[in-house]
DNA sequence: CTTTTTATTGAAAATCATTTTCACTAAATG
DNA sequence: CATTTAGTGAAAATGATTTTCAATAAAAAG
C-alpha cells in the first residue's frame, strides 16, 4: 500500500497555527459540519449541526470561524439569493465547480461538467480584461439561475 | 430627419399598466435616477437622489418601487459583496455586459468587450445542462472578483 | 359627477442575518 | 507561576430590508 503517509486528515491545525490562530474545539466542530456535508449550509444550520457534535458552541463562534476560514481561503461563502450566506469547504473533494441556482428554493446544485471550457474562457478573458482595465483578478463566479426539477 | 416617431421616452406608464399597476410620481423619480447614472446605486443611494426630484418619497416607496421594476424584468438587482443590493435598469443604452467587481471598495465596473465569446459559451453549457439537470435555466451571472485601479 | 373599489403612500415598527461588546476562560510564552 | 494573547458565549447593537397601518389618490362603476 504504499508509504503509509496520507492520513486523509488534514492539518487543520497546523493551517490556523500558520495564521496565528488556534485550533479550539468550536472550529473543529465547525469544520466537521462542513466535511460532513454535500450541502451549502446557512451559518445557523452549521450551528446547529455543530451543537450536535459539541453542544456548547455558540452561533458567534461559527461566524467567527467561518470568517476566519474565508479569509484564509479553506472555506468559500456563496450568495444564494436568499438573505443569508451559505458555505462550502473551498478544498473539498468535489474539485472545482460551478454552481445552478434555483430561484424558488434557492437550492444549488453543484456542476462540473463541462466547466474546463468554462475555465479556459474564463482565464483568456481574464488577461484581457485585468489588462485593460488595470484590475487585478483574484476569483470568478459563474453562476446559472432558474427553475430546478423539484420545484417545476 | 425621419420620422418623428422615437422621442427617446419609454412607455413606463403603459408598462406598470401592463402589470396592474399605475406610474406614479415616487416611481417616476426613482426611474429617472435610475436613468440618469452609469453608477450601480444601492437602495439608499436612489434614495438620496429620488428625494432631490421629488422630496416627497419615501425610502419604504424605493423599495417597493425596485422590487417591482425588478419583477417586470426592468431592474436588475446586483450583488456587489457588501450587504447593501444595488440596481441597475436592465434595459439601458449599455447593452449586455458583465462586472469587475472590486473587493476594496465593492465598485462594479461593467464590461462588454469579448463577452461575445462568455455569452455565446454560456449558451452551449445552458443547453447541456438544463438538459443533464433537469433545470430550466433563465439567466446566467458572471463576475470577476479582484482590486480595482484605484485601490491599487 | 358620486360612489366604490383598488393601488399607493410615508412613517414607524418589526424582522433577521450578521457584528460588536464585554467580561471571562484557556492556551501559549517567558 | 506570571503574563500576554487568542478565543469564548451571551446579550446588545447594527443595518438593510419588510411589514403594518391608517390615510390618500387614482381608476372603475354606476
Amino acid at each position: 500500500m504504499g508509504r503509509g503517509n496520507c492520513h486523509g486528515q488534514e492539518n487543520w491545525h497546523g493551517k490556523f497555527h500558520g495564521f496565528g490562530c488556534r485550533m479550539t474545539a468550536g472550529r473543529e466542530a465547525v469544520i466537521t459540519v462542513l466535511q460532513g456535508t454535500k450541502d451549502h449550509l446557512s451559518a445557523d444550520e452549521i450551528f446547529i449541526k455543530a451543537r450536535r457534535i459539541n453542544p456548547d458552541v455558540g452561533l458567534t463562534t461559527v461566524y467567527r470561524t467561518l470568517e476566519r476560514l474565508s479569509e484564509m481561503g479553506e472555506v468559500h461563502s456563496l450568495d444564494s439569493g436568499d438573505k443569508r450566506a451559505r458555505f462550502e469547504l473551498a478544498n473539498n473533494e468535489k474539485g472545482h465547480h460551478h454552481h445552478l441556482v434555483c430561484t424558488k428554493c434557492n437550492r444549488m446544485i453543484d456542476y462540473d461538467d463541462f466547466i474546463d471550457d468554462e475555465v479556459k474562457l474564463l482565464q483568456e478573458s481574464e488577461k484581457k480584461l485585468s489588462k485593460k482595465y488595470d484590475f487585478t483578478i483574484n476569483s470568478h463566479l459563474i453562476q446559472f439561475y432558474g427553475i430546478c426539477d423539484n420545484c417545476k
